[in-house]
DNA sequence: CAGTGAGCGAGCTTCCGCTTGACTT
């Protein structure tokens, strides 16, 4: 073999043997195939940051293929990525591999095209070790930081937790955030919104007032005057305007609107993406980069001529916003730009035109518009009233794609005023009032992170990679710091002015506020420990810290400055500030005392207990025994009121006997429930668990009974714990408390009791699943 | 789907970034 060429990933290597002729074999080393051992001892902090490398047991495979194959070779082409990462997984093979200088050869391109790798095969270089010296100096300051900085979290806090430059500002942003949604004290204000005719009444049209009045008062006046007015167009305004299509994806900004538009966490976003990669469907899908290459940017420009003509096309090139993007791949586009769609699973397909789309609408022409303001006079008031209208002149990119954004949470009633028709109209035109509206409306807190939102976040931060975006939102929910939910709203009431026939008339309506979809919250722990973060490692967990790092990381990269001389300098103040933290600071908490207990006269209060967050009422050395409750789903100690904490001791509560046995109403995982004789019975929606009597307890024990009994399709003679029911995905049995699946092909008519009893049997030697955590 | 909440202490936990399978459902 003359030539052997190593890539970081297995699916370019076979991109590229395809470029390249019969002389080269083209291998990947599946990222980087050596780091720090796990132990301590990695990194002699007395001796320079002197290192200690291991090839870890899965890549053990690769390394000895890959050291046989160059063995074979001519020459070597070290062909990883052109970034701080993959320069050092060449020096690592270079290094482990034990290659040699005279047949080692560095090449770097930065689009998998045939043309740009034929081009860098004829310019290669050797490696660049300040390129390298900036990579350990990263690697081993975020090993340094997260090594240290966990165990003082578990003297401090508790074991296993864990912190990095990383993590935990995420959980930072996701703590403060929090904070200020509770902070806020929403502003009511009356917006007032107009519609009018022109005389003809079907040539009506909306218009609002630009300003809001605070008081209901003003409001009223201001109906009240329009009531006596007469209204004339003032001004009338068209402009053309314009919009631009976005530029392609990148990681950050697929995983945006993937979950705008898709509904896809991270994660799924990228495994989908994975599988669409490995498929040849698109380009790779961990980039920083809006860079399409020629050949891209060709293939984009036949197709839309050919499928919307020349007028739709506009060539463009996109520059990258992020600080820190070290563009070592093209945006991420579709392969084929012919493939307006593709085979596959429902994700995939989804994904997959989202991304085709969006690659097109790049290279497309912008969207026309007329827009048309009317400013509208009142002879009684000194304001006026605006009504835009828009129409789209050229659709342009807007044919295939356009771009949501993050604020389409909780829309502002009547909230469309923009983006109609308006009717033809003239200066000085006189028009008719049909109706006016002010409607109290409330300021908004700031939005909590969506996974997605998150990313945006880090991203702008620079913090964080297009590799690690995902790992670190999963990271930070396993590690129980945040957790992904949906939470209830809560009811408001708003008032409403009208103005119909000359009179003001005043109703009060009720809107649904602050309900959630998969948002992020802080949990308890995740708020101790922030807090516990930024008080003793606050140039850490500071936004700008990783910017400020990365600075000089591109010092040493270019040469200017020595990568020990950096890593002394963070490590020495570093270092300090952990030894001084385990003696001097006090163990980290968030208890708070709420009050003393009406009945009891005892202090109630709240901490995270052995099993999670919890109320106390009395203490320990107290004669009488403390009594205890955990804090619901949605509760946090630093909100929960007194009021909040005492009702989680009205419950469990009997509520009397049946059938000889003992009723206990409580709140559980999935809420309120009755458990009787060892099974549970969901309380209806909106049935308030305080309020359960004895009788209506009984009789939502019955109704769930009729309910279970209609599911039995026969229940077995000789044991009538076993029984075959209709559940959610057709029949299975129920045999006691385990639930067996029928196996395929099994006549379910005629399944005799023999066979439940092999199936059980067979059910119960399967490995449990395991549950999860709680 | 409960309630649980002491103390002792061996041995363990942990970072970020680059890549995929091997798993289970």
């Amino acid at each position: 073999m003359k030539n052997l060429l190593i890539v970081e990933s297995p699916a370019k290597a076979k991109t590229i043997e395809g470029y390249l002729g019969k002389d080269f074999l083209v291998k990947s080393s599946y990222g980087h195939i050596r780091d720090l051992v796990k132990t301590d001892d990695a990194i002699d902090v007395n001796d320079n940051f002197k290192q200690k490398y291991e090839v870890p047991a899965d890549k053990k495979a690769v390394v000895s293929e890959l050291k046989k194959l160059a063995k074979e070779a001519e020459t070597v082409w070290l062909a990883s990525d052109e970034d701080r990462e993959g320069e050092a997984i060449s020096w690592h093979l270079y290094e482990t591999l034990g290659l040699r200088d005279d047949k080692t050869k560095r090449i770097v391109f930065h689009e998998i095209t045939k043309p740009a790798i034929l081009k860098a095969i004829e310019s290669p270089r050797g490696i660049d070790f300040n390129l390298v010296n900036a990579q350990q100096a990263r690697r081993v300051l975020d090993r340094l930081v997260g090594f240290e900085l966990s165990p003082v979290l578990w003297k401090k806090v508790k074991p296993s937790l864990s912190a990095g430059r990383v993590q935990s500002v995420a959980v930072r942003l996701i703590v403060e955030r929090e904070r200020e949604i509770n902070r806020f004290k929403p502003e009511a204000a009356f917006k007032i919104v107009a519609v009018f005719h022109t005389g003809n009444l079907k040539e009506s049209f909306k218009a609002e007032l630009p300003q809001r009045f605070s008081e209901v008062e003003e409001a009223e006046r201001f109906l009240a005057a329009c009531a006596e007015a007469t209204f004339m167009i003032n001004s009338l305004e068209t402009k053309p305007s314009k919009r631009n299509p976005a530029a392609p994806f990148t990681t950050s900004t697929l995983q945006q609107e993937a979950s705008r538009k898709l509904g896809f966490s991270v994660a799924r976003t990228m495994s989908v993406a994975q599988r669409l990669y490995e498929a040849g469907r698109i380009t790779y899908m961990r980039t920083d980069s809006v860079n399409l290459s020629d050949t891209a940017l060709q293939g984009a420009e036949q197709e839309i001529k050919s499928a919307y003509g020349e007028k739709y096309h506009k060539r463009r090139q996109y520059r990258t916003k992020s600080a820190g993007a070290q563009e070592a791949h093209e945006a991420i586009r579709p392969t084929y730009f012919d493939r307006h769609t593709i085979d596959g699973d429902n994700a995939e397909k989804r994904l997959y035109e989202l991304i085709w789309k969006r690659s097109i609408a790049s290279q497309m022409s912008e969207a026309e518009f007329e827009k048309t303001t009317a400013k509208i006079g009142i002879s009684t008031r000194k304001e006026e009233l605006v009504a835009n209208g828009e129409i789209m002149r050229f659709d342009g990119f807007l044919k295939v794609y356009f771009e949501s954004t993050d604020d389409d949470q909780e829309p502002n009633i009547d909230d469309n005023a923009d983006n109609t028709l308006l009717p033809p109209l003239q200066q000085h035109q006189q028009v008719e009032l049909r109706s006016m509206t002010a409607t109290e409306r409330f300021s908004r807190p700031p939005a909590r992170y969506t996974e997605a939102s998150l990313v945006k976040k880090l991203e702008e931060l620079g913090i964080g990679r297009p590799s690690t975006y995902a790992p670190t939102i999963s990271t930070i929910q396993n590690r129980g710091y945040a957790v992904k939910e949906d939470r209830d709203g809560k009811p408001r009431d708003y008032r409403v002015l009208e103005l119909t026939d000359g009179r003001v008339s005043t109703s009060g309506k009720t809107e649904i506020t602050g309900a959630e979809k998969s948002k992020l919250f802080p949990t308890d722990i995740g708020v101790v420990v922030n807090d516990f973060l930024v008080e003793h490692f606050k140039g850490i967990v500071d936004f700008n810290f990783t910017a400020k790092v990365e600075k000089e990381f591109d010092e040493i990269a270019q040469g200017m400055k020595e990568w020990t001389d950096m890593l002394h300098s963070f490590y020495g103040p570093f270092h300090t500030e952990v030894e001084s933290t385990i003696k001097h600071a006090d163990r980290a908490t968030n208890e708070r005392e709420l009050g003393m207990d009406p009945e009891t006269g005892k202090r109630v209060s709240v901490r995270i207990g052995r099993f999670g967050p919890m109320v106390q009422i009395g203490s320990a050395d107290d004669e009488e025994k403390p009594r205890f409750a955990s804090l619901r789903p949605g509760q946090m100690i630093e909100t929960i009121t007194f009021e909040e904490a005492l009702e989680l001791f009205k419950l469990p509560k009997k509520v009397g006997e049946f059938e000889d046995k003992e009723m206990t109403v409580a709140i559980g995982r999935f809420g309120p429930y009755i458990r009787h004789d060892n099974s549970f019975y969901s309380l209806p929606k909106g049935v308030d668990p305080h309020d359960v009597t004895t009788d209506s307890a009984i009789q939502i024990i019955k109704d769930k009974r009729q309910r279970d009994s209609e599911k039995i399709i026969r229940v077995f003679e000789e044991n009538p714990e076993a029984r075959i029911e209709n559940g959610r995905w057709g029949p299975f049995i129920r045999f006691g408390k385990q639930n067996i699946k029928i196996p395929k092909g099994a006549d379910v008519e005629n399944i005799a009791y023999a066979d439940v009893l092999k199936w059980a049997e067979a059910d119960d030697k399967k490995p449990k699943k395991r549950g999860k955590k709680a």
